[in-house]
DNA sequence: AGCGGTCAAGTTGAT
DNA sequence: ATCAACTTGACCGCT
C-alpha cells in the first residue's frame, strides 16, 4: 500500500501559509514585531490544521510541513522563542490537536529543512545556525507528532570522506529529540545512495531515497538497488520522493519539476511496497489527485487515512 | 485590482 | 570575483 505525501503547498484549494521578511520587520519596535509574528503563526497554525482536514478528506495519508511555518525563527536579528508571541498558548494547543487529529486519523508528518541546514559544513557559524534550525523544527515535530526531520548531506568541500565524516560526527552528538526523527535524503549534485547507505546503516539513520534525484545523479545502483538499500535503513514505515521532470529525461536541465507525475516514472518495484512516497510536483494536490486515479486503475493499493 | 521587484541562511559551478 | 541555481511562492509597494 502507497500512502501519498503532499508537500507544504496547495495549487488550487484556498489555503495558504502566510510568511514575512526580516526586512520588513527591521524598521519595527520589538512588540510590534512580536505582534506581527504571532499573527502569522497563529495564522499558519490553523491553516496546518486546515490542511490536515484536506488530506483526510481527499485520501493523503501523508502532509509535509514547510520549514516557514514560523517565519524568521532563528533569524540572527529577528528571531524569536515561541514563548515570546502573543498567542503562543493558543498556537501551541493548536499544534496539539493537530497531533491528536494525526494519531486519530493516520495521518503523517514530515519536515523537510532546506539547503541552509549543512551538518558536513567545516565552518562553526553554519554548523549552529543549522542546528539552531533543527531544534525549533524539531520542536514543532514534537508538538504536531511529525516522525521525520529529513535533510541533505550538504558539500562536499574538495573531500567527500573528509565531508562524511565531519556529517557522521555531527549527527552522533545531535540531541534525541533531533535525532529520533532525523533521515538522511540523497540529492541531484553530490551525495547518491550510494554515498549514503553505510553511513545510514552504521547510525541507524533512515534514507529517504528520492528516485528523482538517484535519476540526475547516478551511482551505478540500478532503482531496484537503491530502493532495497534504502528500505533496509527504516525501522519505521519508508518515506520515498518523486517527480518527474519539467523537460523531459534528455534534457540537460532535468532537476526542474514537472507539474505532475509520469506514471511511467512511479517504479514498478515500489508498488507492491508499504511505503511513504512524498509527491514533488507543482501542481501540489491536482498532481496527487491523478496520481491517485492512474496508481488505483493499475491496481496499486493507496494507504487511506481516516482509520 | 494588478503587477513587478524582493526576500535569512550555503554550496557549487558557470561566466 | 560575481552571481545564478537550487525551490517557490507570498508580500509589499507602486500604479
Amino acid at each position: 500500500m502507497i500512502r501519498l505525501g503532499l508537500c507544504c503547498i496547495f495549487r488550487a484549494e484556498p489555503i495558504k501559509f502566510r510568511t514575512t521578511t526580516a526586512k520588513r520587520l527591521s524598521g519595527l519596535g520589538r512588540d510590534e514585531q512580536l505582534q506581527i509574528l504571532g499573527e502569522i503563526c497563529l495564522h499558519n497554525a490553523l491553516t496546518l490544521k486546515e490542511a490536515l482536514d484536506y488530506c483526510l478528506i481527499n485520501g493523503i495519508g501523508d502532509f509535509r510541513v514547510q520549514s516557514q511555518i514560523n517565519p524568521l525563527r532563528t533569524h540572527p536579528s529577528a528571531g524569536y522563542q515561541l514563548e515570546e508571541l502573543p498567542d503562543y498558548r493558543k498556537i501551541i494547543e493548536i499544534y496539539r490537536e493537530c497531533r491528536q487529529f494525526n494519531k486519530e486519523n493516520n495521518i503523517r508528518t514530515t519536515f523537510h529543512p532546506d539547503q541552509f541546514i549543512v551538518l558536513s559544513t567545516p565552518y562553526s557559524e553554519v554548523l549552529q545556525a543549522s542546528l539552531a534550525e533543527l531544534n525549533y523544527q524539531a520542536e514543532i515535530a514534537e508538538f504536531i507528532g511529525a516522525d521525520v526531520i529529513n535533510i541533505h548531506a550538504g558539500g562536499v568541500y574538495g573531500d567527500k570522506p573528509a565531508a562524511l565524516e565531519r556529517l557522521k560526527k555531527q549527527l552522533e552528538l545531535l540531541p534525541d529529540r533531533i535525532r529520533s526523527r532525523i533521515t538522511l535524503e540523497n540529492d541531484d549534485r553530490n551525495y547518491t545512495v550510494s554515498d549514503l547507505h553505510t553511513l545510514c546503516k552504521d547510525l541507524d539513520i533512515p534514507l529517504v531515497y528520492d528516485v528523482h534525484h538517484h535519476r540526475c545523479l547516478s551511482d551505478g545502483l540500478t532503482v531496484e538497488e537503491a530502493t532495497a538499500l534504502s528500505l533496509k535503513t527504516w525501522n519505521r514505515e519508508p518515506l520515498f520522493h518523486i517527480s518527474s521532470p519539467k523537460e523531459g529525461w534528455n534534457n540537460a536541465s532535468c532537476q526542474y519539476h514537472h507539474d505532475y507525475i509520469a506514471i511511467s516514472d512511479f517504479p514498478d518495484i515500489w508498488q507492491e511496497l508499504d511505503i511513504t512516497v512524498e509527491i514533488e510536483a507543482k501542481a501540489k494536490e491536482l498532481a496527487i489527485k491523478k496520481l491517485k486515479e492512474e496508481l488505483s486503475d493499475k491496481g496499486v493499493g493507496i494507504r487511506l487515512p481516516g482509520n
